[in-house]
DNA sequence: GTGATATATTAGTGACAGCTTATATAAGCC
DNA sequence: GGCTTATATAAGCTGTCACTAATATATCAC
């Protein structure tokens, strides 16, 4: 499980257009860092500083073999921000008193709305 | 459903460590503006700026009574977000062939951590 | 109206992030 | 060894962001 700490280079680190879109584009295959970059109408450097901070940040995945480095996306970390997230308003002291006032307040919405 | 261009500035506002303070200060209740400002070391207007990109990304309301303005979390929109980011490696085109693949990856993943 | 309080807005500053070009590293091939 | 290819790293530039101090706006009390 994710805390602060942990949490907050995954999220700034998808908090970034075209690294999403990188993320996107390593869905469910691996690429060679050429190939990723050659989607993008940045130059070589960018992506592969991009492909750091998401390596950084626990998210993507690297390969060696031979002078080719392949990445692919690594599911699991997305869905630990999205479980912090769901843990987010539980976070700090007095959980129970918060989870319950939420309880109240999201009835409160959805009769809103 | 949230979608890319409306995605981006919830991630970029909660990708802001003192903002998500400032979330979780005001989950299950409602909070003045200097209330607020009174839990941290900044400024007032540093605040007050986050809580206008908080405002602006729908993750928090305001309530204006007299002088005083008191903003309250509005958890739906991180339950927003949380749908966006289980629906991330599904966006673009060929959802459901990356689906299959992301299937195949999670029993993978599963089997070798 | 004046004065006091609560909050937002403006202008400026330093740090950082994403980008570029240039260079370094490393592996494969001859 | 030298040459080429794939990728990373370094240095510099520009824009953006979180912050500050100062100011503006708005509401209340008198």
């Amino acid at each position: 499980m994710l805390n602060e700490t942990t949490a907050d280079p995954i999220l700034k680190a998808i908090a970034e257009p075209r690294r999403r879109e990188i993320l996107r584009l390593l869905a469910g295959r691996e690429l060679a860092a050429g190939a990723i970059a050659a989607h993008f109408d940045v130059t070589q450097p960018a992506v592969s500083q991009h492909l750091g901070v998401l390596a950084e940040a626990g998210l993507v995945a690297v390969r060696r073999e031979g002078t080719r480095r392949y990445y692919r996306a690594l599911p699991r970390r997305v869905d630990d921000l999205r479980e912090y997230l769901a843990g987010f308003w539980l976070s700090g002291l007095g959980r129970l008193k918060v989870e319950a006032e939420l309880e109240q307040r999201r009835a409160k919405d959805a009769s809103e709305n």
